[in-house]
DNA sequence: TATGAATGCAACCAGGAGGTTGCACATGTC
DNA sequence: GACATGTGCAACCTCCTGGTTGCATTCATA
C-alpha cells in the first residue's frame, strides 16, 4: 500500500541521497540561485554531470528552473523538503505510540 | 569540503531513498522490532532481498539488530532521523539569508 | 538427538546511476 | 555579422543497486 505520499517521499529522499546534489543543494542554499555552468567550477564533476543532477533534483521538486538572458538559473524550492520531514515525523510517531504499546503490556501483564 | 557531517546525511538520505526500505521503516515504526523473515511475509521481495536493505538501513544507523533466540529482531533508530532533519534545516536556513540579502541589495539599490 | 525454522553466505543477473566526451544550437556582445 | 559563452542532446562506459536462487549453518524444541 505505498500511498503517493510514500512514493513522493521516497523520490526527494531519492535526490537527497547522493553527496554531489547534497553539494549542489547547499550551494544553491548559500548562494541564491545558479546556473549549472556556474555550478560546475569548483565542483569535481563536469557540467554534465551538475546538469544531470539538477534534472533528478527537478524532478523531485527541490529546485526550479528560470531562464535569465542565455543562462538558466535554478532556485532552490525548500518547501519541497517538507514531504520529508513529514515521513520522517510520522514514522518517528508511530515508533513512540509502539513504544507505549510495550510499557503498557509490560505494565498490565 | 563535504563535511563528516554531511556525508552522514547523504548516508541517511540514501538509506532513505528507495521505496521498500521506506516500507520496511514504516512497518518497524507501526509494529516494533521485526525479524527479516517476519517483514518478508508480505512483502513483494524475498527474504534475502530484505535482508540487503535491512543491511544498508543498519550501515545508515537507521535500524539496530538485537538478538533474542535464534531471531534476529531490527528495532528503529529514530534518533538517526535528526541528522537528515539538520540538513534540511541548515539549508532551509542558509536560503532565508540569502532572500533576505537579495530583499537588502534591491532596497538599498 | 533429530528436525524444522531462522539466519548467513555466495554467486549470479539485469538495469540504472553517475560520469565522461564530443558536437550542435542558442544568444548576448563587440 | 563574428565571436565567445552558455545550454542541450546523444552515445558511451563502468560500477553499483536491487533482486534472485541455492545451499550451508545455527539453534530452540519435541
Amino acid at each position: 500500500m505505498s500511498s503517493a505520499r510514500e512514493r513522493a517521499a521516497a523520490e526527494v529522499f531519492f535526490a537527497l541521497g547522493d553527496g554531489t546534489r547534497l553539494a549542489v543543494l547547499k550551494r544553491l542554499g548559500a548562494s541564491g540561485a545558479l546556473s549549472a555552468t556556474s555550478l560546475s567550477d569548483g565542483a569535481k564533476v563536469t557540467r554534465q554531470a551538475i546538469v544531470k543532477h539538477l534534472q533528478v533534483l527537478e524532478g523531485a521538486g527541490l529546485v526550479a528552473p528560470q531562464k535569465r538572458g542565455r543562462e538558466v538559473l535554478y532556485a532552490l524550492q525548500p518547501e519541497r523538503f517538507d514531504t520529508a520531514r513529514e515521513f520522517l515525523d510520522s514514522v518517528s510517531a508511530s515508533w513512540d505510540r509502539a513504544l507505549d504499546r510495550l510499557r503498557n503490556l509490560v505494565e498490565e501483564g
